[in-house]
DNA sequence: TGTTACTATCATAGATAAATGAAAATTTTA
DNA sequence: TAAAATTTTCATTTATCTATGATAGTAACA
C-alpha cells in the first residue's frame, strides 16, 4: 500500500506564488489542489477532504477571511493558515478570531511556511484520537463483534459483516451522538480526498439499517442527516 | 511591557476643529494621525492601523461616507465615529449605523466625543477575544449540540437541526448580544451569490422561536432589530 | 392624534436537492 | 470461474428550503 499523502487545498489568486507554493509543497509530498478565488475555494472545500487549507486573505470575488468564517460555520474544523499581504494587525486580530488557525504576513520565507504546515497538520491528526471502541459493542438487541465480522440482530440472527462494512460502524459508533459528514466517511473508509458521485455509502447505511433497525423507516441507530452525513445514536 | 496607546485618524478638513480635537484626543493618551480630505485618510488607512477613525461626512474631494464605504470594502472592520451636520442625508448615515459604528451631529459636546471615543475603541477590542462557540450550547433550559446538529428543549424534547439552522444559530450565538444585520447573514450563511428574499431569514427566527422560546410573541432569546437584523441574548 | 408607509410574523404551498430502495453492473476474492 | 463484495444507476419519495400572501405591529409624519 503506497503511503497516504497528505492533501491541502492552496487558495491564492497570484499565479507567480501559487506555482512556486505548488511546487514547493509538492516537493514536501502534499497534494495540492488548486483555487484561485474564493467561490472556487468553498466549492472545492464541499467536495473534496483537505488536512489543511493555505488561504491568501486578499482574493478576487469574495474574501478569504469570509470564507473561513463559512468554512467554520459549516461546521468544519480542517486547519487553515493565512497569507496577508498587508502587515496590519486588524487583519489578524480578525483573521484568527473567524477561525484560522495560523497567520502569516507577506512576504514570507518558505522555510517557514513549510514549518507551519507541517506543525499544523500534525497538530490537527493529534487531537482528533478518538478512544476506540471495544472488540463488541452491543445496542438495543443487536449485538456486533468487529473482530469476528460478526453481527447479531434482536432474533439472533447471525450477520456476517464485511471489512468495509466493520470499518463503518467502527466509525459511526466511535463517533456516536455526533453527525459524520460524508466525506469525512470517505476519507476514513474508503481513503479517497475526492468526493465521488456515488451513492455507496448510503447503501451500507441502508444494509446496516435491514441488518439492524426494526423499522428501516424509522431508523433508531442510523440517521441520516440531510446534506451532512450519518449519525449513529443509541439511546 | 510599554502599555501600548491606542491609535486614531482624524479626518475633518476644518483647521480650528481639528486641531482642538487632536489635542485633547492626545490629552486623552490616544495616538492621532491627521488628515484633511478623502484622498488622505484613504492613503494613510493603507499604510497605517489605526484602532479608530473619526471622520467629518463633509470633506473636500471625497466625502466621509464614501470613504468608509470604500474602508469596507476593503474588508476593514475598524470603528468608525462619523461627525455629521444636522442637515446631511438622514439616510446614508442610517446606513453606515448598521455597521455598528458611531456617528455625532454638530456642533458636539466635547465630553461626548470622548466617550464614544473610548467606547469604540473599547467595544472593538472586545469582539476581538470572542471564541468560537463549543461544541455545546445552553440557554434558559434549552440545550443545543452542534456536533449531533440536535436541539432540546425545556420539555426535554428533542429537535433534529438543519445544516442551516445550526449554521444560522452558531452565527448568532457567537455574536450573542450584538445585533447581526440581516446582510451578514446572508452572506455567512448563505453565501457569496445566492439572494434568498429576507423572508427566509424570518422564517428560520420564527422556527427557533417555536423550538426554544416560552413565548414566542415575547422572545426572550431570538430578538428581531427592527428594519436593522437579529440578536440573540442570553441573561 | 390619526394616517400612511414600512417591516415583521406566521401559515401555507411550491420548488428543489438529497436520500431511498431495488436492481443491475462491475470488481475483487477465493 | 463462481461467488461475494462493492459500486453504479435510476425512478421514486421525502426533507428542507424558499416564496407568497394575509395580518398585525411599529415608526414616521403631518
Amino acid at each position: 500500500m503506497p503511503e497516504k499523502k497528505f492533501s491541502i487545498l492552496l487558495v491564492e489568486d497570484e499565479e507567480n506564488l501559487h506555482e512556486a507554493l505548488k511546487l514547493n509543497l509538492e516537493l514536501e509530498g502534499y497534494e495540492i489542489t488548486s483555487a484561485y478565488d474564493g467561490p472556487q475555494a468553498l466549492k472545492a472545500i464541499q467536495n473534496e477532504y483537505f488536512d489543511l487549507i493555505i488561504m491568501d486573505v486578499m482574493l478576487p470575488e469574495l474574501d478569504g477571511i469570509s470564507v473561513s468564517e463559512n468554512i467554520r460555520l459549516q461546521g468544519n474544523e480542517v486547519p487553515i493558515l493565512i497569507l496577508s499581504a498587508k502587515n496590519s494587525s486588524a487583519d489578524r486580530v480578525l483573521g484568527l478570531k473567524k477561525g484560522a488557525d495560523d497567520y502569516l504576513t507577506k512576504p514570507f520565507n518558505l522555510e517557514e511556511l513549510l514549518l507551519r504546515v507541517n506543525k499544523l497538520i500534525f497538530k490537527s491528526k493529534q487531537i482528533s484520537s478518538k478512544e476506540p471502541v471495544a472488540d463488541e459493542y452491543n445496542f438495543g438487541k443487536n449485538n456486533i463483534n468487529f473482530k469476528a465480522l460478526e453481527g447479531t440482530n434482536k432474533q439472533g440472527k447471525k450477520i456476517a459483516l464485511t471489512k468495509k462494512e466493520v470499518m463503518l460502524l467502527k466509525l459511526l459508533i466511535e463517533n456516536k451522538n455526533e453527525v459524520v459528514p460524508r466525506e469525512k466517511i470517505l476519507q476514513a473508509v474508503w481513503g479517497y480526498n475526492v468526493y465521488p458521485t456515488t451513492r455507496t455509502i448510503d447503501n451500507f447505511i441502508l444494509n446496516f439499517r435491514k441488518y439492524f433497525e426494526d423499522d428501516s423507516r424509522n431508523p433508531k441507530y442510523f440517521h441520516s442527516v440531510r446534506s451532512i452525513g450519518y449519525k449513529f445514536t443509541d439511546n
